[in-house]
DNA sequence: GGTCTTAGTTCACGGCCTGGAGGAAGGGAG
DNA sequence: CTCCCTTCCTCCAGGCCGTGAACTAAGACC
């Protein structure tokens, strides 16, 4: 259990809270409305919503009908009450981009990278900073936070481990820290990546949901309770290494039958060549192709595919008991555009009935772009959780 | 987000919440350690305490030697304030228990059922309720609750599924609640029997952790942040059901290669009847027969078990990395005794390096009768959580 | 223009935690 | 035995907070 105490300066700071981050997800509402959804009184809504009016992160903003008497007035988060940056480093780029609080992007830059080393890495993502910054004309005070998706375990704003970029107990959010005065949240980018699709794709209004990823490996987001679940320190979702054939194909992480070696992009190819199949061109080519191609062994091993997908599924929702299955990744999407069914009649025949029938299977709606929008809704979060107090 | 109204009432209820909770969970503690644990200021501590003390819920305890000036007064949670029941449904018996608050056992009454029915059940819950009540001599009135432990999953306190009794939809709780004035709680056994684990046994400690049972079928309890997670629709811990050979051996479940089809007792007996064994006696005796034989084919299914075994706890490393797995179940223990570190070793194989280096795999300690005082817990986690404050 | 209805504001009140002053309770030196 | 020191605990004034009731604002309808 929590051991924390409360004092009365807890109970303001909650109830603004509350009611910011109602304002900020439920869209504009009224000071009415806001009494229903905090179960506030009309009077602390009114004193604490004047309080953030003044300080300027709430406005308001037109007005609308009420049930007859005086016209209720729309109270929404000012956009331009400040501004969040958020990266994606990728393998072969780092991309920077800038939003208001409403999450409309301002300002974009993206740099290619060649060797990923982390001094690298910080030098583009302060660049682009910097960058967004100048070119969105605003001014660096304005900016609430940066958020720093990785593809890695994170632990505590430092990167633990990166397979990927070759890194190991890189302090990436310190390093980027010293380049400048805003503050950084660095976080894992499956979980960005879900996070976006939470709040602003498929996953919206989900509390216990999972975002499923699949490109050239697998991973997932998981969701519980509304918000992000991490395990014991941070490495939780590592849903690509799964044993699913026991005593399986070899996976790149060197035990055998992950579904990783199944249904990620390379190992579809892979288990189509072995097949058999031949491939042209560079992997995702390779793939739309093989989708494509309705001949043997093509169909048989997308069939194979959706199968051993659907046990993974199933895994999930047997686990989990999600509400919500979201699909992403680019390979995943272009599995689920065309196997979308398929799939959830699969998953049907490995999942528990009652965890199946509580459960919807859906595609990520915001394409594979939204990593760094995912990272920029970091600092909102804390602005949400302080209730709209400004850190520093 | 939670969208939750703070007000000056919840304050105080919080704050005698964490004392309350931290004096029974960390044993005896003076107010000055209260102090330093909950960053309450002595006042408050003392101010919450005398109430706490007025109302009887603590009771001081003897003191100890300070630092050199006046001793400090120990407080404990007076085990004698209230009483709590804990009851486990099982398929042939149910078991009714009387517990204090220090969770001793004071009472208990075992009643053989011959057809589970929803009726019967209620009726041998009611009279093990009395039973133990009138045997221990302590008023009903200071019964807190009765906390009732089923196979089955349970949604708001009603049976929603229970194919071990084949009840459906069975709102156990509100028939119980109807032969008596004493709050009732409701859930799965599974569930209760981690509690259990978690707050008396080898979970003690842990915040993200998974109880894993191994009997004739297979579950698990998943703990995290500190407190039981249930998925969206109370189902989640599904762990027997997890596809882990695919295309494998039918399940009772009807889906083929669950985890459940290999390392149930049931399924392991299977195993070695097909691989040419011959069994005598019941599940359990066989299955410790079967443990003792070192010819062939016994080892080899044993061994192929361990392997199993430890893929499905693999998958629950990588996918929720926990802190902690506690191995129960009476054939998960019967298993764990003779294999324990095996079972560590083929985990190795199959779990990603950082999350397997992170967790530590143990056996229960509580043996296998623990369901019911895991089921008594319910009513303590109320009162905990209430901050001592009494329903009715 | 008057009246009705609903939205939002003002203010006295009771409840809460806190810091500081002071009391309680033991140890140790003389 | 007395006095002083240290530490634990309690009491009290002070500052905040949310609430309910009375009150003001703002449109609609007749």
């Amino acid at each position: 259990m929590e051991v924390r105490r409360t004092t009365v300066r807890d109970m303001r700071r909650s109830n603004r809270s509350v009611i910011l981050a109602s304002i900020y997800r439920e869209g504009p509402l009224s000071r009415q409305e806001l009494t229903v959804r905090t179960s506030l009184s009309a009077a602390s809504v009114s004193n604490l919503v004047a309080e953030l009016i003044t300080e300027g992160v709430v406005e308001e903003a037109g007005s609308v009908e009420s049930e007859g008497g005086r016209p209720r007035v729309l109270l929404r988060v000012a956009p331009t009450f400040r501004y969040v940056v958020g990266a994606e480093v990728g393998e072969t780029r780092v991309r920077v981009e800038l939003f208001d609080l409403a999450m409309n992007v301002l300002a974009r830059s993206d740099h290619p990278i060649s060797s990923p080393t982390p001094a690298e890495v910080v030098k583009h993502v302060l660049e682009g900073l910097s960058s967004v910054v100048t070119s969105s004309g605003v001014q660096p005070e304005q900016v609430l936070g940066l958020g720093v998706a990785v593809s890695g375990v994170v632990e505590d704003n430092a990167i633990v481990d990166a397979q990927t970029l070759g890194w190991e107990a890189v302090p990436l959010a310190k390093l980027i820290a010293e380049g400048t005065d805003i503050p950084v949240h660095v976080d894992n980018g499956a979980n960005m990546l879900g996070q976006a699709e939470m709040w602003f794709g498929a996953g919206r209004g989900a509390t216990d949901a999972v975002v499923a990823l699949v490109g050239s490996g697998v991973g997932s987001a998981l969701v519980a309770g509304g918000s992000s679940y991490r395990g014991a320190r941070s490495s939780a979702g590592e849903w690509g290494h799964m044993t699913i054939v026991y005593g399986g194909r070899q996976c790149r992480c060197g035990a055998l039958g992950c579904l990783e070696a199944y249904v990620g992009a390379e190992g579809i190819l892979d288990r189509y060549r072995l097949a058999g199949g031949t491939l042209t061109g560079d992997e995702e080519t390779a793939f739309v192709e093989l989708l494509d191609d309705k001949s043997e062994p093509a169909a048989t091993i997308i069939a194979d595919t959706i199968g051993y997908l659907a046990a993974g599924f199933a895994n999930l929702v047997n686990l989990v008991n999600p509400e919500r299955i979201v699909l992403g990744g680019w390979a995943g999407l272009l599995l689920g555009e065309k196997h979308l069914d398929e799939l959830r009649v699969e998953v049907g025949k490995h999942a528990l009935r009652r965890p199946y029938a509580q459960v919807s299977i859906v595609l990520c709606e915001l394409g594979r772009d939204a990593v760094a929008l995912g990272a920029a809704t970091l600092p909102v979060v804390r602005l949400l959780r302080d209730g709209g107090a400004l850190p520093r």
